[in-house]
DNA sequence: AATTTAGTTTACTCAATACTAAACAAATCT
DNA sequence: AGATTTGTTTAGTATTGAGTAAACTAAATT
């Protein structure tokens, strides 16, 4: 599987905004973080953006607020500039995948909170639910794990 | 954060389908995957799934089929009896996180693609995607032996 | 063979949401 | 103050997909 590489920028946005959209998110949603990974310079404009991405002024408003309130972006301000600049804060890569991690924590607790009820209507077969549980608890705990030692190695 | 347990098995499946269904899947998807995690017994047929989820029958044709792709759930046949029945599969919740965690390869190859071609437009600026792809590559990489290494010490 | 039972497929309804155009608000410049 | 630039909000369109009822197919029982 030789990885036959894109032939434009436009061509990785639209790859990575897909994956992104995968997951439940706006297809702008991706564009945006795709086009701050490689944009240059690393701080876009409103026009930049939308002409960049071919998107509307609202959908900007719209998504990078989003963007702003999760932390995955900042705003720049230049001075003597009115126009806002958005870049990729530090670190939201990390925090991006942080949050798809929260999902064996959050299974972790709907199965013991399943348990917790099984137990209690001496239901005869938890085993399933006690596996699952298991699974999830180590899931979380390690995968957290991983996230520290790689932060503690590549400071930042 | 004590964990108030659920007062009922509707509870469970609920919570549970309602995060199945945040990861884009329909919601009865969960439905089925949650009852299947706590019925009695392990095995359902068409009319158990459509009175105690109440859902429809062309529901349970549909999002069966879904899970039966998918390697999930697989056909019991009880002698004697016409009706199908559908348990959990072996493994089925290993197989179903190891898929979330398919993410991180993903995004590691669409940066790794992207990197790619950065370098041969000789751009000014590609740091930002490479701290991304080394992330991923880190993530993917350990995730993968997590999943190894639990299913290596806990038989199946 | 005819009828009942079991499951699939088709066609439709309904709800959610992304996205935008246009109206609006706020701030800066002349 | 008036005009222009910049960004937000509102209201509306359009697409997508989930879920179901009903029609259909297949198999087994009488």
């Amino acid at each position: 599987m030789s990885t036959s590489s894109y032939s434009s920028k436009s061509d990785f946005v639209e790859a990575f905004s897909l994956k992104i959209e995968e997951l439940g998110h706006p297809r702008i949603y991706g564009q945006i973080l795709g086009w701050l990974l490689i944009c240059d310079p690393p701080h876009q404009s409103f026009p930049d953006l939308m002409e960049n991405l071919a998107i509307s002024k609202a959908s900007v408003s719209n998504v990078t607020r989003m963007l702003l309130e999760r932390g995955l972006i900042e705003k720049v301000r230049i001075k003597g500039e009115r126009q806002i600049y958005f870049k990729l804060k530090e670190g939201s890569v990390i925090d991006f995948m942080q949050k798809q991690l929260r999902l064996a924590l959050d299974l972790e607790e709907i199965t013991s909170r399943g348990l917790e009820f099984l137990s209690k209507e001496k239901d005869t077969d938890s085993k399933r639910l006690k596996k699952a549980n298991d699974f999830h608890r180590f899931l979380a705990e390690q995968s957290e794990n991983l996230i520290e030692k790689y932060k503690a190695d590549h400071d930042l």
